[in-house]
RNA sequence: AAAGCAAGUCAAACUAUCGCCUGCAGUAUUGUAGGAGGAAAGUCUGGGCAGUAUAGAGCGCCGUACUUCCUAACGGGAAGGACUGAGAAAUCAGGACAGAAAGUGCCGCAGAAAGGAAAACUACCAAAAGUAAUUUUGGAAAAGGUGAAAAGGCGAGGUAAGAGCUCACCGUGUUUUUGGCGACAAAAACAGCAAGGUAAACCUUACGGACUGAAAGACCAUGUAAACUGGGGAUAUACGAAAGUAUUGAAUGGUUGCUCGCCAAACUCAGAGGGUAGGUCGAUGGAUCUUAAGAGUGAUUUUAAGACUAGAUAAAUGAUAGUUAUUCGAGUAAUCGAACACAGAACCCGGCUUAUGACUUGCUUUUUUU
């Protein structure tokens, strides 16, 4: 299984970013709050992420750079999930991900947490779907 | 054994799996090489580099302040001097260590008197008056009292009592000599010592200071916004057909705060040029690092040989599992359990400051044992 998470995946696009911030569709999963839109990209994966820790919670570049290491590689090994589905729906989505604990939390919890929270915002895009049907 | 001080070293290692960034090779997703710090931090300083201005001058403003040396430079460092503090001493530590005979200001309370060529409260001495207690006048800064500080200190002589009034020693000042590159030190002679402190008050002296900061700046690409260059705008009046001449005036903004000087906007005409998003460079080979030999007390430096050692850009350098090492706790042991600091490069170097774990060496102190 590929599980490869290189530059392509990351979203660098300011205008796309202010977008994300427009539409205001969210999924929160604690610790996580992940905002999302359709839109073209200029990458040809399935989609885009930033990952961000706020640096109100964490004042040290040192703590952040964990949180978002931890982040990073729990999506790495479950971004299958969410890019088969995409593959299947032919779309491309931008994600804007942000760790909202106060403290860091053990990798194996990280991971149950990031595989939920995959599952449930496919849900959400799925309904969707049916309502504009 | 514990605590403290000083100096130094390291900043756990390896394997497997899955990944990230950069270079190179191949080629179309593989291989290979490399990938955080001693403080990467604070942004406190000195430079390089880049841009702006290059039309500055005067005054102001800011910084530095023992000596010599090091350095690209410094507010940094080295060695040394004087001072202050600690100590029995050896020695150690400290820093707003230029100037108070240029001038101005300030020195509260207490005290008789605190900066005026001034001062007598108590007690002391002398004279006069008075029966006496005492009073008046004069002498006197030695004693008491006040104060952070009372007019060099201490002892002896001297005197009515006293006083550098005189003398010895010490201190202070001046001059000379000697030593030292110098800060300064030592010695000798002279001066009887009437005059202080504060410059971390203004101030004076010497030296230095243009501003901005990699989000600087250069280029590519796209193509009609700003900005750019030149003219008008940009003085008024009189004379003149005009060119021009004479007199008069100079707003507002910018240029470091002010003055002088210099330059200029909006708007408009013409020219030339190529904005934003994005990308490339800047940007990692350098006041570089390592080793050896030499110079120097040292900071540092010379020569030779070798090395290339992060370069991202919403920002890589990671995660998981296991083994070993270190420390702590338990245990006779095998072993078991736990811990493993401060902290993340962002143009690059020199320094300072702050945060912080472990170990090694030396010194000091305390306790225990012999």
């Amino acid at each position: 299984m590929n599980q490869t998470l290189g530059k392509e995946y990351k979203l660098c696009s300011q205008k796309i970013i202010e977008q994300i911030f427009e539409e205001k569709s969210t999924v929160k999963q604690f610790p996580f709050v992940i905002n999302y839109r359709f839109t073209e990209l200029p990458s040809s994966k399935p989609f885009q992420i930033v990952i961000s820790a706020p640096k109100r919670i964490f004042r040290k570049a040192h703590d952040r750079n964990r949180i978002k290491r931890l982040c990073r590689e729990t999506i790495r090994k479950n971004k299958y999930i969410l890019e088969e589905y995409l593959i299947e729906q032919n779309k491309q989505i931008a994600l804007f991900f942000v760790y909202t604990n106060k403290e860091e939390m053990e990798y194996e919890v990280l991971f149950k947490k990031t595989e939920q929270l995959f599952k449930k915002l496919i849900q959400e895009i799925s309904n969707l779907e049916l309502q504009k049907n």
